[in-house]
DNA sequence: GTGCCTTGTCATAGC
DNA sequence: GCGCTATGACAAGGC
């Protein structure tokens, strides 16, 4: 919370909420903003917010129904804060420090800016005062270590207005909500206004304000604690019966609400304590959003740079959401994509594909999109939050993912198939093969002998009935490891133009399908309760529990056996042919390697003949010089082909006649021979 | 029609 | 003995 104050107090009146769902490796990022009081609000709706002794912004992202979606800050002071500092990096270490209790092996992220309404600006509800208390205060956000003890859920278990209390009435005088800086400098007029207004000492306000405070820490403290009571078994009941409930697939509605909800039961997320005293301001203050010109907010710097939850999904056009809000859905997107691209195009983020908005003009559009946005996090991603969490249960089991499949609603829907696409994205290798399959195949031969894990979510993939064709082409042929995935590879158009493996694809394809829907036809034949894909992949105990718990006749006992057996050994013969080339291809380089060794082995020998002819010729040549200078007993010279130079182990040279040289020679010569 | 390539399948050995 | 894997051999289909 601290550093969202930080970022609050740097980024002007635009404060960037992130929202971020890891969802098995595909990380969403989910924006809200927060947006500066207009600078049209009157004096009561200003204490509503904050009181003119402090900025006050307000969030409204979600319907008054909601409760929750109203959010005030206090301004931090304008302090400076360390550009070098990653505070968006801390964000996520903080959002993600506070877990999520309810979505086995998901990990949602996710930062509740919790309400510090106007009379209690002091920071007595939610998670700034939380991260006062924490040691931080207002003041001190940008100096708090992030996570280190001053993160929401560590602070506020303490007197969590103390601070507030102590510092909030410290500067009772008319802070203009300057939002960083530049509010501040188009908001004077609302300052004098404000100031103007009040009539009252600023030490009765501030002595209101305390035991205003005061009052609502009573009542925020009551409230909390009724939160912390009442959850140990209604909100965990509620938690659970919400797991259960969305792990056995029969209630998709699981909701962005039910998750804040779900948040709230634990005090620290109270959205209890948000105050529910004032309407939404979006909603309530007809000027709220026109007032957005009077901040000359910079819409661009609002949009997220990562992959986004919209984006994501909005990325696939085709893609249909299966739930009830299809309408709601699609109207949401619509809203979206006003939001994103009904806008001024010149305002093209730099280095991104987004196009900028400006303010929208409308508050109802505004609003719907706020909550649009988050309604379809509700409504489909949170869907594949359960669907993952669900096939990601270490006590998953294929059957009952099977029994789910075919029920004719459930799990069927595209955007299923994006996530799992996702999740095997991010594992990397999908193992060697060549296999594609289409996901038009409900039964499958051949699989891959990869991990559990990853045949689980590509059993989810290739059940999709929406034919999708991702970008699974661009997996094909990319992995060399024995893993084989082989429905994972989705063979696309683009797959099939690649020059030099079209044939190969297309007559595999071809081959595939026909070897597959012969496997297929025979389970189909004897009512084989089973996909291929299922029969093949099951580890031995499953697949004799299968077997046991089903009544099959002995044919199709048969028949799954040897769909089974011949399922495992096309991936071996794959991997086997895989690794034999591998072999081959190892031998090839290394008998290139032999090769250039041989040639730089002869290099060296020719080098070294060479020497050895340039020592000779020296050699040669100080012989003939030294004879030239000798003389015999009667000063002839002596004849350099009768005699030789001959040099002992002592160092000194005698000449002697050749002839003695050749016998002795010889004589060594059969010494040597004997000793051998 | 033939040869080559790829893939599936079978039989078998080994762990 | 069973299950799995590896591998050689063969067959089938496509090009």
């Amino acid at each position: 919370m601290k550093l969202l104050k930080q970022w609050w107090s740097t980024g002007g009146g635009l404060l960037h909420l992130t929202v971020l769902l890891s969802l098995a490796g595909l990380r969403v990022d989910l924006d809200l903003y927060l947006l500066p009081p207009p600078p049209t609000l009157l004096q009561d709706e200003l204490l509503l917010l904050g009181g003119p002794t402090r900025s006050a912004y307000a969030l409204s992202p979600f319907p008054a129904s909601g409760g929750w979606g109203r959010t005030s800050l206090l301004h931090p002071k304008g302090r400076e804060l360390d550009p070098a500092a990653s505070l968006e990096g801390q964000l996520l270490r903080e959002v993600r420090a506070l877990g999520v209790p309810f979505i086995p092996h998901t990990r949602v992220d996710a930062w509740l800016v919790h309400s510090v309404a106007a009379g209690d600006a002091a920071g007595t509800h939610g998670l700034l005062g939380a991260a006062a208390s924490s040691g931080a205060g207002v003041d001190g956000g940008s100096q708090a270590a992030p996570g280190g003890g001053g993160g929401p859920r560590a602070g506020r278990s303490s007197p969590l207005a103390a601070d507030e209390e102590e510092k909030a009435p410290v500067e009772p005088t008319a802070q203009v909500p300057d939002a960083g800086g530049r509010a501040s400098q188009e908001n004077q007029v609302p300052r004098e206004r404000y100031e103007g207004m009040d009539h009252r000492s600023e030490e009765e306000k501030n002595e209101e304000r305390v035991s205003g405070q005061k009052e609502k820490l009573q009542q925020n403290n009551e409230d909390e604690n009724k939160v912390a009571d009442k959850p140990e078994w209604e909100a965990e009941k509620t938690a659970e019966s919400r797991n259960e409930i969305h792990l056995n697939g029969t209630d998709t509605s699981f909701s962005l609400e039910d998750l804040f909800q779900l948040l709230s039961s634990q005090p620290e997320y109270s959205l209890e304590n948000i105050s529910e005293d004032f309407p939404p301001l979006l909603g309530s203050t007809s000027d709220g959003i026109n007032s957005l010109a009077h901040y000359n907010v910079n819409f661009t710097q609002a949009i997220s740079h990562d992959v986004n939850l919209h984006e994501a999904m909005l990325l696939y056009p085709n893609t249909t959401f299966r739930r009830e809000p299809v309408a709601r859905t699609s109207q949401a997107q619509e809203q979206f994509l006003q939001l994103n691209f009904h806008s001024n195009p010149e305002q093209t983020l730099p280095g991104t594909n987004i196009t900028g908005f400006v303010p929208p003009v409308d508050n109802q559009m505004w609003n719907l999109t706020s909550q649009d946005l988050l309604y379809d996090l509700d409504a489909n991603i949170l869907d594949e939050i359960n669907l993952l969490s669900l096939v990601t249960e270490e006590n998953f089991d294929p059957m009952e993912v099977s029994q789910l499949f075919e029920e004719p609603d459930s799990l069927n829907s595209s955007h299923h198939c994006n996530f799992s696409l996702s999740v095997c994205d991010e594992e990397g290798a999908i193992g060697y093969s060549s296999d594609p399959v289409s996901p038009h195949y409900d039964l499958e031969g051949a699989v891959g002998g990869y991990y559990p894990e990853s045949s689980k979510l590509c059993h989810m993939h290739q059940r999709n009935e929406s034919g999708f064709h991702g970008d699974l082409t661009f997996h094909i042929f990319h992995d060399h490891t024995y893993h084989t995935k082989p429905d994972e590879l989705e063979p696309t158009s683009e797959s099939l133009s690649w020059p030099g493996k079209s044939q190969k694809v297309s007559r595999y394809l071809n081959d595939t399908h026909r070897n597959l829907s012969r496997d297929e036809q025979r389970a189909k034949a004897l009512h084989i309760p089973f996909s291929v894909d299922e029969i093949v992949r099951m580890p031995v105990d499953s697949f004799n529990s299968m077997l046991s718990r089903y009544y099959l006749t002995d044919l199709q006992v048969s028949l799954i056996r040897d769909i089974r057996r011949r399922g495992k050994n096309k991936v071996a013969a794959q991997n086997c042919r895989k690794r034999k080339l591998d072999m081959i291809l190892n031998l090839e380089d290394e008998v290139c390697n032999l090769q250039a060794k041989k040639e730089t082995l002869k290099r060296e020998q020719a080098q070294c003949n060479k020497s050895i002819t340039i020592m000779k010729q020296k050699l040669h040549d100080l012989c003939h010089d030294v004879f030239s200078r000798l003389k015999d007993s009667e000063g002839r010279p002596v004849d350099p082909n009768l005699y030789a130079l001959q040099c002992n182990h002592d160092g000194t040279v005698l000449i002697v006649p050749k002839e003695l040289v050749t016998s002795g020679h010889k004589k060594e010569g059969q010494k040597g021979k004997r000793k051998k």
